[in-house]
DNA sequence: CCCCCTCTGTGACATCAGTCACTGAATGCG
DNA sequence: CGCATTCAGTGACTGATGTCACAGAGGGGG
């Protein structure tokens, strides 16, 4: 058993040292989350790391009114960059994490995840990365809601779901409305649209996409 | 000159440990900025790590044409997190950072900064500590786009304007309009309805505020 | 002191997105 | 099979924001 966790943490952490490996096989532990599961909760207070391991997260903000935004998914091999930086001071989390599929992730408590910054060159890298490639999807996300209409960011949303877990999205117009920040009704109007230029093919809950850079 | 210097650091910079401060003395660059020059581009290829010694420099996003949103402001004692993230990837940079008043600003060679983090603690957990202050204060910017209507984004971005530099206000509405991706008129009447409020008092390129949180 | 240029104020209108009200279609369960 | 429930489609309306056009105010330089 403990091999085959080895197995697979290795093959979604390839770039880690062995010693590293076997530190986290043996103080983290591993958890199963059923899809729509909460991983981390605004206003919770974070006492792990939390790496990804297998399944699919969406990272994303919520107001105090339940109004949410996507702010990005996370894969196996990915970890949550804000438990990372929030562990570091014992803070609060500022954000939401949701299973949309069931996951296993790996729980590193925060001392350890901050001692080997020191200790592991890989590790350390693994952290710097995170940082950078979450900002910089959040820099994304950030301009298409800054900057583009809705038309736009739905392309944008479709293309990210796309790309994360294929081109049959399972999705009802409503929860897409939702992690747009937006409405059913207009969402149905835009696909529509969509549809009609032959980018996809709708059907109840789900929606085939064949090729979004045509429009 | 150079003790003048190092008394400059030491008073922004208190929690760096000596040995880190006679580096930084002597392998930095202390650039001085005018009021309105551009301390990143985006597109730039990153090769220092930007830290404010004085004055006052903006962050923000620009699209393909021209328009932009402020991120957040830097004040003296930040460091630009962005700069640090790119520097460890000799990547690009996505940003653009400008000074909004005269600024000296202290350029690390990428290769130290990379080096210091091991090397010194405080260097260490001050790098940490911005990562998570920028991405915290762009979370805040990223919900008030997300949530907001513009009347309580020109609030909140009033606020944060006072925060950095005072109850008087120097900027004209076409300024505000640019930063909060806007139109002048727009922002015109906004202003108008909170000067009637009470909150502010409108002039001739500045605004002066009373009180933001009566309304 | 006058002229020009920038900044500000304001009404009319256009557009996008959200809301309401309702219909019909698909699915699942008793 | 039939009913209930969820999902999707659509027209009418509303409100917020952006755009256009123009007027007036303030300040600085010649």
């Amino acid at each position: 058993m403990d091999t085959l966790q080895k197995d697979d943490i290795l093959k979604q952490f390839p770039q880690f040292e062995q010693p590293l490996l076997e530190e986290i096989l043996s103080q983290s532990t591993i958890r199963q989350v059923q899809e729509g599961e909460e991983v981390l909760r605004t206003g919770q207070y974070i006492r792990s790391t939390v790496l990804l391991l297998s399944g699919l997260l969406k990272v994303y903000r919520e107001d105090d009114e339940g109004n949410e935004f996507l702010m990005y998914y996370l894969e196996p091999g990915d970890a949550c960059a804000l438990s990372m930086m929030c562990t570091a001071r014992n803070e609060q989390s500022q954000i939401m994490a949701k299973a949309v599929a069931p996951s296993e992730v790996i729980l590193i408590p925060s001392h350890l995840s901050e001692l080997w910054l020191g200790k592991y060159k890989s590790w350390h890298n693994f952290v710097i990365a995170s940082y950078r490639e979450r900002f910089e999807e959040l820099l994304q996300t950030l301009d298409s809601i800054a900057f583009k209409g809705l038309d736009e960011r739905l392309l944008f949303y479709l293309k990210r779901h796309v790309k994360v877990s294929g081109k049959q999205v399972r999705l009802s117009h409503q929860q897409i409305a939702d992690e747009l920040n937006s409405s059913r009704e207009v969402i149905s109007r835009l696909l529509k649209k969509l549809e009609q230029t032959g980018a996809i093919t709708l059907h109840r809950n789900y929606i085939e996409v064949h090729d979004l850079d045509l429009v």
